[in-house]
DNA sequence: CTAGGTGCTGGAGTGCACTCCAGGTCAAGA
DNA sequence: TCTTGACCTGGAGTGCACTCCAGCACCTAG
């Protein structure tokens, strides 16, 4: 599999994926006779899976250094776990911020769909009091 | 309330309250007779309600846009409906992902901890299929 | 055998969202 | 009155995460 291939299944531009070689995140691909990049599955899983801690907050910084475990081999396996530990915190963190959020949006879509509708302040009133924020 | 009040308030810096007021996603503070600005209650609830806009992940364009439709007033709630509508289903399908990935993340976490464990392999590989990635 | 498509490198450029700085003004307490 | 701390402006700098580009090599189909 040439970069083009890896580009199209795993969704990264080819720019990217040689940005990530580049800095460490993905391991240096070995080349063909034409010094083109060949790649195999494991590489797309591995990316897609870099891909998920990126969709879940995951910075750079951590995940080259999650990369760097995982290019240590075995011995690497707890301090890996203890990453994935402190990521699923914050991203619990994160579903619980969503969520309170959402209940937010929703007061304040009902809120906005009573004032078009020349609707009754009073219970939006009270709606904004609860939720912290009028009609904004 | 001066701006560090509301620095403190909002928990934003002094710094990013100019710059949104430079941008326009806050309006002009009033000043006092030392040139310095004066914000109300009101001003700390509309930055209470852009943060959670912000954290959500709504960027400061749309940000801006809406910041600009709370300007021009009440002709503006059907389009800052349809706005906050739009973001809760940007919002609802986050909280999906980070679902799903919180699931990959608890597999991963046992996998290892059963590989730290010398534990057994084979039921480890099964997880590995069922969730598309292995000891990574 | 040649034209087009894909790949290569090093380095510059982009967009976002701040963050910091120099050099100044202003106000309130000791 | 003097000092100290908070505030002001315009503009430069930062960090992240790519994205694009020039100029070149290579390989395959026609």
């Amino acid at each position: 599999m040439l970069i083009g291939d890896l580009a199209e299944k795993s969704g990264l531009s080819v720019d990217t994926l040689r940005y990530y070689e580049k800095i460490g995140l993905i391991p240096k691909a070995p080349r063909d006779g034409g010094g083109r990049r060949v790649y195999d599955a494991a590489m797309l899983r591995w990316i897609d899976f870099l891909d998920r801690l990126k969709a879940t907050g995951m910075g750079i910084k951590d995940r080259l250094r999650y990369a760097d475990l995982r290019g240590k081999g075995a011995a690497s396996l707890g301090l890996r776990r203890q990453m994935l530990e402190r990521h699923r915190g914050k991203v619990a963190e994160d579903i619980a911020r969503l969520t309170e959020v959402l209940s937010v949006l929703d007061d304040k879509i009902d809120l906005y769909r009573k004032m078009e509708a020349g609707g009754p302040v009073d219970p939006s009133f009270e709606n904004c009091a609860r939720t912290g924020h009028g009609a904004q």
